[in-house]
DNA sequence: CTATATTTGTGCGTATGTATG
DNA sequence: ACATACATACGCACAAATATA
């Protein structure tokens, strides 16, 4: 029921924790380019984080170059 | 007493109209290089935002390359 | 054309942590 | 020890864009 995931007594901020799980993820093919994200307030409940910590972890991931999100309709791994 | 200065029901959000601000008294010259900008609390009070559309307006200025901030101490211009 | 559902975007309030002076 | 200032994080609500029935 709800592992942790993410370490919130971490130096290493949550919505960079966030990120850096997706970008493993996508690094080691478990997402599949073009592959659509889960929304962002379910991706807070899944992970157990505040909405705003998931935009932020999507920001780092689009400056990253990782993912493009597109207004309504969804965040896709590049 | 605390005229609108910013339009809420603009297409162009609050921080960006926030940050265009700031961008246009310093093009102008009515905030000098090295100046110190007043405390974010502070300019949420003046501007009559949230604490964080400043934080965002400062974000975009930083990312514009028009303020420097540094922790502890303040946000300075360019 | 309208209505609805989904998803991202913006905004407010608050609390706590960290760094500097 | 204390004040100031920025950083992160939580919660909530509503608006805007998109797609579909």
């Amino acid at each position: 029921m709800a592992e942790p995931l993410f370490d919130p007594s971490s130096p290493v901020p949550l919505y960079k924790q966030a990120a850096d799980h997706v970008a493993a993820r996508a690094a080691s093919g478990e997402l599949a380019r073009g592959q659509r994200l889960p929304g962002e307030h379910d991706l807070a409940q899944e992970w157990g984080v505040a909405y705003l910590t998931v935009r932020r972890a999507m920001r780092e991931l689009r400056e990253r170059g990782l993912v493009t999100t597109v207004p309504g309709k969804g965040t896709y791994v590049n």
